[in-house]
DNA sequence: TCTGGGGTCCTAGGACCC
DNA sequence: TCTGGGGTCCTAGGACCC
């Protein structure tokens, strides 16, 4: 019989943010997206205050300033390095573990049916929390949608602790009772809406419904989720991260750019960062996409949204390369009088570096570049990134992404050390 | 004034094959 | 009058996730 545990960081970014600065514990706190546009974590303070997720920052300013809550831009960087903190620690009981996303991850423990579960999740939660200063929820189940299900009432029933074992557990009917239908891991507003249209509110209603109708709705992701709900194991532990298809990398500006110029410098920074992503990865581009689009929320503009996808002539994982190309995929997509708000870049057809399909008619010689790529990327990581970079992507970049209210990052820098006195 | 970024998977429908 | 059957591949768009 299959078990598994969901681990979820309480308010992650959040949580992040305070174990460096601990007098903000029981205060509200919250995390803005790239250009501190919108509202993307939230402590429980400020969820109690009525501020949204998502919401644009812009909209509960007041109520910010009203009750003195503290504003951090998102600091990826210190998020990353405080997940691979608390994964590692995750890591030292059990080896069959997924990394979900940067907060979450699932844990196989069929093999541990004979231990007191609850017991062996409490010492989880106080191990990390020891260990990393991370607050987490776990949930416990059969499958892992009712793991979700169980995370989702650890972190909200003050009798819990934070820790709720469902599996085998007389209280399931109960608290799939209690669970609504968009609350349930895969379903999202759409099929909410129509569960809502056919009298189906709760998680017991969804594990109740007709399989056939959930299909011809919902296709075999729906019928997956209902099993699950079931009991019956239909997602595997993904251990090894499936290889990613494309990479992306698109940003707001923290202003209108209205010239090509700017818009180059732009695609070229995007780029750069893509292509560093793709090395690390291992593997190289067969093709480039670039998209440029206005400020949609602006009726009075003239809207425009347009991308277009060049392939390479020869898979390649050289940034200059990259952005010769990525400037003529510009090229065709850019159009005068507009106000742009945002552009980005995706590489896709990626190939493992080892097997790349060589072009009959190339007769470059790709060691100089692989040379070149590797001194670049090690310089810097060596010091920070962007201390080499490409000219094309511009110097001062007046319209790039402002982080007005970043906090130091405390674990990667040793100029950002934290300070004690 | 001010509205995020980065992914995955599935399906339907068209183009094309013999 | 009457117009097959079985398949693959690709793409765009929708839905979902964090």
């Amino acid at each position: 019989m299959k078990l598994f545990a969901l681990i979820d960081c309480n308010n992650f970014y959040v949580s992040c943010e305070r174990v460096f600065k601990p007098q903000l514990n029981q205060k509200p706190v919250v995390v803005l997206s790239n250009n501190d546009g919108c509202i993307i974590a939230r402590s429980n303070e400020a969820k109690q205050l009525g501020i949204g997720m998502g919401e644009p920052f812009f909209k509960v300013k007041e109520i910010i300033d009203k009750h003195q809550v503290s504003v951090f831009s998102s600091n990826y960087t210190l998020y990353g390095d405080m997940s691979r903190r608390v994964m590692e620690t995750l890591c030292e009981f059990t080896p069959d573990m997924e990394i979900y996303s940067i907060d979450e991850a699932f844990l196989d423990l069929s093999g541990y049916a004979n231990i007191d579960l609850d017991d062996y999740g409490r010492k989880i939660q106080s191990t990390v929390k020891q260990w990393t200063g991370m607050p987490v929820s776990i949930g416990i189940a059969r499958t892992k949608t009712l793991a979700k299900i169980a995370n989702h009432l650890a972190k909200k029933s003050q009798r819990a602790c934070g820790v709720l074992n469902l599996a085998y557990s007389p209280w399931l009917e109960k608290a799939l009772k209690a669970v609504p239908v968009e609350k349930i891991w895969g379903v999202g507003k759409s099929f909410a809406k129509l569960c809502a249209s056919r009298n189906i509110e709760t998680a017991f209603d969804l594990r109740n419904a007709d399989l056939d109708w959930v299909k011809k709705h919902r296709g075999v992701m729906g019928l997956r989720t209902v099993l699950e709900l079931r009991g019956e194991s239909c997602i595997d532990l993904e251990q090894t991260a499936p290889a990613k298809k494309g990479i992306c990398v698109s940003q707001s500006f923290c202003r209108k750019v209205t010239s090509l110029d700017e818009m180059k410098e732009a695609v070229a920074t995007y780029t750069t960062r893509a292509a560093e992503k793709l090395r690390k990865e291992k593997k190289c581009a067969g093709a480039i996409s670039v998209f440029v689009k206005t400020n949609l929320f602006k009726t009075n503009e003239q809207r425009y949204v347009n991308s277009h996808t060049i392939e390479l002539p020869t898979h390649t994982q050289d940034t200059s390369t990259l952005i010769e190309h990525g400037f003529a995929a510009l090229h065709l997509v850019y159009r005068d009088k507009c106000n742009y708000k945002k552009a980005g870049v995706i590489l896709s057809q990626l190939a493992n570096n080892e097997n790349v399909q060589l072009n009959l008619f190339d007769t470059n010689d790709h060691t100089k570049s692989k040379h070149l790529m590797e001194a670049i990327d090690s310089i810097n990581q060596q010091h920070a990134s962007n201390t080499i970079g490409y000219a094309s992507s511009g110097i001062e970049k007046p319209w790039i992404a402002k982080f007005n209210h970043r906090s130091q990052r405390y674990t990667t820098r040793w100029d950002e050390l934290l300070c004690v006195k």
